[in-house]
Order: C-alpha cells, then structure tokens, then sequence
DNA sequence: CTGAAAGCGCTAACAA
DNA sequence: TTGTTAGCGCTTTCAG
C-alpha cells in the first residue's frame, strides 16, 4: 500500500508538502501542486484515514443510529427510506456511514458502543425516545449531533417533519367530508412524533368546535397490530365517523378491523392516516394519508450534520422543520409513481 | 481523554504492561493484572480505536454493501431484515458496520469510495448482480468477502438461500392441489437468484411431467410493477391455473392484476411465492410462500466473516445454503407471530 | 513557499 | 514478568 512518503520521494519534496497538497492548503506554489498531484493521482494514492484521524481527529465519518423497537422495522419502509436519504449525501460528500441498529435487548450494549466509539464525525439519531441516556451522553462528550424528530433541547440540531400541523389538516378533512364524530389512534407517548400527532388532533378538533372525548383516543404504537387491535377496541366502546391514525402502518390494522366488522370506508367511517409510507400509494381501499418526507428528512439531516462539521460551527444549532401534505386519495388511485418528495418546500426556523 | 499513558502513570506501570492487560497477554503477572485493571475500571478508560488499528492494522469495523436497485428498497422489507441479522451479531462481538447503499445514479462512486476505504476489515455484499465489478475489485485487493446471494467464483464466501429446490416445493405444491398448466413470474436474470427460481420452476415442471412452455414465463424485475405488469401480460396471451412468483413484492402486483381480470384466487389461479416476508404473514388473500430466511442469512453472513477475520483464514471459503420451507396459507390465517427464522437447520457445504 | 521534527495513542519486538 | 524502544501514516508547528 502506498504511503506519503513514496509520494513524496516519487515527486521530489517533502511528505509534508504532499499533506499540503491533500489538505488543499494555499501554502503550495502552484508548480509544486501540480507535481505531486500528478503523483498522487499516477499511483492513485489514496491517504489512510486511521492515520489521518490520529492526528486530525476527523474521519470523515457519520454515525445513524436507529432504534429498532420505534421504526417497527419489520414492516415498516421508515428506515430504509431515511437511510436512503443520507447514505446519497454522504456519497455525494466523501463521507462514510456508520450504522448502528438498537435492539431492545441489546439496548445498553449498543449504547455503550455508540459513546466509546471514537470513529465518527458527527452522528444522525433516529426518532429517540423522550429523555433517552443516549442523547445524554453524546450531549455529554459533545458529539456533534443531529436528531430526527424534534426534542426539547434547544441546543441540540433537529428535523423533524411538521406533526401538529399536519394531524390538523388531518381533522380538517375528515370534517370537511361530512364527518363529526372522530376518534384517533395515537402513537407511542415516549415520542414526540406520537405526542405531537395526538396535540394536533385535538387542535383540530378545538379548531372546529367538536369536543375532545377521551373514550374516542386510542394509545397505538405505530405497529400493524395495535392499528387492528386498537381499532376493535374503539368500535367496541364508542360511535366514530372519522379516525385519524397516526401512521400507515397502523391503518392497515385498523382497516382490517374496520372490515372485519362489516363497516364500509370511508362511508361508514373515513381514515386518515400520517406518513404516505409507499406501500400507501397504491393502496385498496385508497388511503388519505398526511405525507411525510422521510427520505428527504434523511438528506437534510445528513446536510445539517456535514454543514455543521465542515464549518466547525457545532455550537449554534439549527432546528428544521418540513411541511408535511395532505394527500387525498378517497375516490381515486393514483396511476404512476412519481418522486414527490423533492417538490417538498422547506421551513427552516432559526 | 485519558490515555494509556495515564493509566501507566497512575497504575505505577509502563505503558505495554497496560496495553497487555488491555489485550489479554498472559505474560502479566495476576498482582499487576488486577491492580492495572483496577485503573482503568475506576477511570472508566476505553482504548482510542483509532490508534490502535493504525498499529494493528484491525479497525473491527466491517462493510455492508446494498445495491438499491435490486432491493427494491422503496417496499421491500429485505434491506430491514438482513441489516438487522448483521447488526446484531457485529453488537454481540463488538464490531461496528459501515454501510453503503449503491444507488445506480451513483454506482461508480460509491464503488470507489468502497474500494479505497482502509476502514474495513472486511465486507458483506448483498445480492450484487453476476459479474459485478465490485466484487472483482474486492477480490484483487483481497479484502475479506462475504456475500449474500451464491455467486460462480468458488474462491468467495458466500450465503444464499436454496433457491432451486424452494421452486421445486412452489410447483410441487402446485400440482398436489390440482393445478397443472404453470406458469412463472422471475426475477431479473442479471442475478442468480432470479435464474436459480427459474431453474427450479423447470425442474419442478419436469419432475411432474408438465411441459416448460416459453409463453408462459414472463420476466420480471422482483418489484411490485412488474407483478402486475408481467401478469397482464401472462393473461393476455395464454391460458394458465397456478402461478410461480419469484418474489412476494411481485406476488402482491400480481394479486392485484387476477382480481383487475375477475378471477379468483386460488379457485382460477392459485399462487405461490418466494421470500415470506412479513407483510406476506396475514395479507389477504393468504399467501402461499417459500420461506426464506433473510434475517438469518444476514446472522450468519457476519458470523462467517467475523470467523474468517479472527481466525486469519481469509483463504478457505466457506458456501453456505439455507434451507428453504413451503408455507401453505392457502385456508387459514396464521394468528400469532412467531419467530420463525431461529428454526431453520443449516446445511452447509464445504 | 518548503522541510525538519515532533507527536497523535497504541502495539510489538527486543532487552532486561 | 516487565520496561524500553521503535514505529504505524499522517498532520502540524516551527524554522528556514
């Protein structure tokens, strides 16, 4: 393997004028860097990055680390669209992915990891729960950090789509087809996705003077299963007209609940669920969802994160919010697939 | 951040006494071991990685590669499932994962950066096409390799599912519930598993005596759209009773093009499909699937490359096939979800 | 503008 | 059994 000192005897000067060159330090005379540069380039040189760091302490890594128990990632495409979305903007800015996926049983273990790990740069954590150490401990050893899905730490960059927002227009429609008597599922309570989507129903609710009833609020944890379960408890204990579902996977449980028990979508009763996962695109009955961009909030995370690292400014931090969409998709299905999710605008807030 | 050096200095010893304690060298005396790691317990002392693979030339961290083409990422739970299996073993032996997800747009780039990575120690590559240049790349630069999906190259490692035989099982099931004019759906035939499906669909069709008529396999590309598509087409020109389907995203378009016909299923044409994943569990209708166990192949994929590195045998590789397991959904529904995948026997061949 | 020299934190001969 | 001594490949003062 080829080191800077062979580039350096091959071009005739210092190794440390070919660092001057990797580093794009303005220090070179312009003859001297296109001389080694063409060294570098003949024998493809490529620097060792361990040995870099050593000294540099960059690796031009990024870490993303993904609680498994949240994304339900069984079925869920959350992951690997997020994933997606930040694996392109490392690609596109020579940066590496590090990838931890959080087992509930291994939870400690993998924390324990994540903070001793000196490899990365910087570090993207997926929809964490409320409070959790993790968070703590990178703030702690102040690992330069972007969260998806907003926390209650002003100091800590986030994006995060707009939850509150989009349950309202959520409310807004079901209302505007004629429906009045709305129930919810909700998703977990130890996260601010499943918080915020649950504050933004009852905006709705309050918005168009319809009251707020406990019996009509169901606790899901964004799973197909407790959609369907969930669902037969609401049929079983109060009347609904409208059920707002704080995500796809959920609804698809709750439909099949809804079925099972002879009622019709969306006559008898008219979902709408958070997310517009794909699976929810062409989907029968047809699903009115609120779209999220997931893969979208990967790529600005990852920019967030790079932006922050590049300029060495980790201390201020920048909280993100997107637009999420209502999508309406009761009476007919959409016939081709297009990428929607980079027409979306950005909210930025400072 | 505390170093060896200090460790040494408070434990009133050399630096290598402590870096042997750190390595397990038997050359320490209990006295010393025991004091030496009271130290570096009570300053919680963790070794900077970095530093240490500079010298030892090991970074514990391995590569996964996901071509996102062949997932079909977007629907398809596969990527999910074997990140899942491969991070959880790299946890319980404390290795990190580096991951990269291949989008074509960016094929070449992500290929280089791959290659010149000095991070690795070694690589997991997921169902890369047949004759991909990475993987001849990899094998130049005698990076460890594993991959996920069999390949021609009897020098590589590599895990795979029994795709040829799981066909088999799809037609003979076919025929024992009376169907006897088959037809197919594969994959694309750039991969081995799409060819191996389709082998096994002939051989199964031969073993029964059937005819392998050509007009009755339609190519497919292992996505949602192509089920549907590809089965329009099959209906269009040739009469058939049971269907093969080389993967379950397909299965689901191609569900949705026999009821676009009005035909019934299984009454009309009874369906068979590969993968078994999740979403396939309770679909409607049930779906008759060979079971492949992805998460396990990801398991056992990092396990075979941990092994390699750690016992220095880079050179013998080892080929493994799962087994695969007809599971027939045909009349009821399963009703509990049980985790399958830690059952199945291994067969391995050396 | 360039080179010499001193490390980054650790491992691994080689002595003792 | 332990300590001393070289590095691993690179970056970064500090002189020149």
């Amino acid at each position: 393997m080829t080191t800077i000192n062979e580039i350096a005897k091959l071009a005739g000067v210092s190794r440390s004028t070919v660092s001057r060159v990797l580093n794009h330090d303005k220090n070179v005379s312009d003859r001297t860097r296109t001389k080694v540069q063409a060294v570098i380039d003949e024998q493809g040189y490529q620097p060792n990055p361990v040995a870099r760091s050593l000294t540099s302490g960059r690796t031009r890594v990024l870490g993303l680390v993904i609680p498994m128990v949240v994304s339900s990632l069984f079925r869920d495409p959350f992951f690997s669209l997020l994933a997606q979305g930040i694996s392109t903007v490392c690609t596109l800015n020579n940066y590496t992915l590090m990838l931890w996926l959080m087992e509930p049983n291994y939870e400690k273990r993998t924390s324990d990891n994540i903070l001793n790990n000196r490899l990365i740069d910087g570090i993207i954590v997926a929809s964490s729960k409320i409070g959790d150490p993790l968070i703590e401990g990178l703030i702690t050893r102040k690992v330069p950090l972007v969260q998806i899905g907003r926390n209650d730490c002003p100091d800590v960059s986030s994006v995060d789509a707009d939850n509150i927002h989009g349950s309202v227009m959520a409310v807004r429609h079901l209302v505007s087809i004629g429906k009045n008597q709305l129930a919810t599922i909700t998703g977990q309570m130890e996260l601010y996705s499943g918080r915020d989507r649950l504050t933004g129903f009852k905006h709705g609710l309050q918005e168009n003077n319809l009251p707020i009833c406990d019996e009509r609020i169901a606790f899901g944890n964004f799973t197909e299963e407790s959609g369907y379960t969930q669902t037969k408890l609401l049929l079983s204990k109060t009347a609904f007209d409208g059920l707002y579902i704080a995500s796809d996977m959920m609804a698809f449980g709750a439909i099949r609940a809804i079925y099972e028990a002879g009622l019709r979508i969306p006559e008898d009763i008219a979902i709408v669920s958070f997310d517009d996962i794909p699976p929810a695109e062409r989907h029968q009955p047809p699903l009115t969802t609120i779209r999220q961009p997931i893969r979208r909030m990967g790529s600005i995370a990852a920019q967030t994160l790079i932006d922050q690292l590049e300029t060495d400014d980790t201390a201020t931090p920048r909280r993100i919010i997107l637009q999420t969409e209502l999508k309406i998709r009761e009476t007919t299905i959409r016939s081709e697939f297009s990428n929607h999710y980079s027409q979306m605008p950005v909210r930025s807030t400072p």
